[in-house]
DNA sequence: CTGTCATATCGACAGATGTCAATATGTTTT
DNA sequence: AAAACATATTGACATCTGTCGATATGACAG
């Protein structure tokens, strides 16, 4: 599946709350939640999010899991638009968007 | 598995963005987006909680799925804490935690 | 350009998940 | 108590998902 456009510009408060998703949105919202869905893709946001970005290199021992594992779950996140990827030399650096984030909290709340 | 415990206070602002989350909290907050991350369940979530409640003989029909299917998505929900039900005589009534959302995204943003 | 290192992709597998038909449970009505 | 109806549970099945070893891709150093 590719990255989900959920195209919902800068939101106050409760789309969920307020009218029934359309069918689209909620495929859209349920990609980027499914994404969040896992302890160890919660994690990854949590530990790259805290330090303001991550090196790839150092999450397989982290979070004790192999190296096509994280790649895998990195990549999941990437897709869902709730970490950016940026190479600088043979390394991959992550960071988290916070505007994805927030996007999912204004649907939420 | 059972209703996950998160037993956070409420919050302001970014547990995530702030600090490595524990595995314990990983695992909570995984189990309630995952109950969330799924197209019937977050429609069935907007639905109930536009219209401020709902009841489950309605649903099968509105989500064109079966009712063995739709109790099966509801009883997800409740174990996440995200959905409250109700016995009414012999419908089941279900309303949306507020609080539970909130405290979603209270992990989040 | 060859070797080395970091990361991604592939292939395979066990376990989880969404779905429905059939059946059980529970509530109300007669 | 029996019938009728709403909901839950069970069993079965196909599909999806997390995981890792093996391998491919890509970047730098020599």
């Amino acid at each position: 599946m590719e990255t989900s456009p959920l195209a919902l510009e800068p939101l106050c408060c409760s789309p969920i709350l307020s009218a029934p998703l359309s069918d689209d949105d909620a495929a859209a919202l349920a990609h980027v939640l499914k994404a969040l869905a896992d302890p160890i893709r919660i994690k990854l946001v949590s530990i790259i999010a805290a330090a303001g970005e991550g090196c790839a290199c150092d999450f397989p021992k982290m979070l004790g899991k192999s190296q096509p594992t994280i790649s895998h779950h990195l990549r999941q996140l990437v897709d869902a638009g709730i970490l950016e990827r940026e190479q600088r030399g043979k390394w991959a650096w992550y960071t988290v968007s916070d505007e994805r984030l927030a996007e999912v909290c204004s649907i939420l709340c």
